[in-house]
RNA sequence: UCAGCAGGCCGGUCUGUCGCUUAUUGUGAAAACAAUAGGAGGAAAGUCCGGACAACAAAGAGCGCCACACUUCCUAACGGGAAGAUAUCCGCGAGGGUAUUGUAGUGUAACAGAAAACAACCGUCCUGCGUGCAGGAUAAGGGUGAAAAGGUGGGGUAAGAGCCCACCGGUGCUGCAGGCGACUGUGGCAGCCGUACGCCAUGUGGGUUGCAAGACCAUGUAUAUCCCGGUUUCCUUAGGGUACAGGACUGCUCGUCCUGAUGGCAACAGCCGGGAAGGGUAGGUCGCUAAAGGCUUUGGGUGACCAAGGUCUCAGAUAAAUGACAGGCGCCAAACUUGUUUGGUACAGAAUCCGGCUUACAGGCUUGCUGCUUUU
RNA sequence: GGCCCUAUAGUUCAAGGGAUAGAACGGAAGUUUCCUAAACUUCAGAUUCAGGUUCGAGUCCUGGUGGGGCUA
């Protein structure tokens, strides 16, 4: 990494439409309580191992500052923990993730931790049984 | 002091760690990295009005549709704002809400009630006789209703009535005074006068769509569809007028223009050019933020606002930055140990940009004014 | 982001400003039957919310809330 790994630059986020509409067609689903995980392996030769997105749906919270309030934080806890998630990624292949969250409350950061935490923990396992194949 | 009315303003702050984004500078072939500076609001919201800007359309006339409607002013413009006028409702009051074009025409007013506007059910009075009915006169009195035919007093009469008179209220015309004006005050004359809501009429304004507008670059499939023109082959008289249909201006009508088929009549294939429709792409650059700009001083105006001078540059993202975490301070509430603890700290997030309107909002500051009751 | 539409019983739809907001299906209770179905009788159940205009609003006007659509 030339970059201190707590950093969090375009690359690393997913903004293709043609990626986005691929990964809702063709990921797989994950659970972790307040959140849910869309997740596609793809391959890409170049760019960061890893490339995500952070959803708040517009029905379960009107207001845009609550939505940004719950993105903001969301993104936060990745870029602390992504170290660990990045670790397992093959090379020549490229994650691409989105987060949906699913509460109807706005729950504090500590939580969002957790919840990435989990879904680390539940994602590498998946990713070594997609490589094995 | 307390309660309230009208207006204006603010709406947290500091430190540390890790990040995002824009600009500039430096290093570098580039990717990138480093430094410095900037980075949500009073409503950024609802998308309700008005503009700027952009694309498309546009010979014109009439009608329709939509919006607005007292006066004078402000403004780029407005359905917005300021200062006023009149009427009415609410409030003790400071004040607040609503309405306002119309001497034309026309419609409706459920239920109740005699009657909802050319009004006789009861009543009152007159006449007739068969003495309780018929014919008339009459809006003074009467339960209903949201609303009942100007009000009070006098004259008058068979009984009554603007039938007549005086005063008052209102309407129309008109003289004088004040005001830029709506209008106000006051005098004269006239006819004697209901209310509410519509339709309608009059005047003014409105082309349509919206930055996902639009411009450029890149990527890229197919000439498989349709039309027109030219040319080659084959077939075939050619050109014009009239009516019909369709389309455009346009929502409708007229009118104008264009096209089509019919008017005796076309067909097939290849190539070239143009257009339509369809398919594909979903990336980038511009538009994009220096503006009807902010702050401030002076002057003018009752005010909205205007003029002149000085000074400043103040977000430009694009699956979308402006943050997360920790701690301190400030503010508010509660508890008691009276200076600690606990809890809270609003509404809300730019998406082309401005001017308004409307709606949401913890708490605080400030200017002017009011007070029936209450305290000093 | 921009531009629009719409809201009536549980559901699908009605209702010229004027009694208690109507109909169908559905629901509940009853009659009939040995029981069920069908049939018949009865009942319950609604104008998205807040203001305004009006004597009186489901309807007219203003604002909010919810739902839906179009747009490269």
């Amino acid at each position: 990494m030339k970059k201190s790994s707590y950093s969090f630059p375009k690359e690393e986020r997913l903004c293709l439409k043609k990626q986005i509409a691929q990964l809702f067609e063709q990921g797989e689903s994950l659970m972790s309580y307040p959140v849910r995980l869309k997740y596609l392996l793809v391959d890409a030769p170049e760019g960061s191992p890893a490339k995500c997105l952070f959803s708040v749906p517009k029905k379960l919270f009107k207001r845009a500052v609550k939505r940004n309030l719950i993105r903001r934080r969301l993104r936060e806890a990745y870029r602390l923990h992504k170290a660990e998630l990045y670790s397992n990624i093959p090379e020549g292949k490229q994650l691409l993730i989105a987060f949906i969250y699913l509460d109807n409350k706005v729950l504090d950061y500590t939580s969002g931790e957790n919840a990435m935490r989990k879904a680390f923990a539940k994602l590498t396992p998946q990713i070594r049984n997609i490589t094995a194949k």
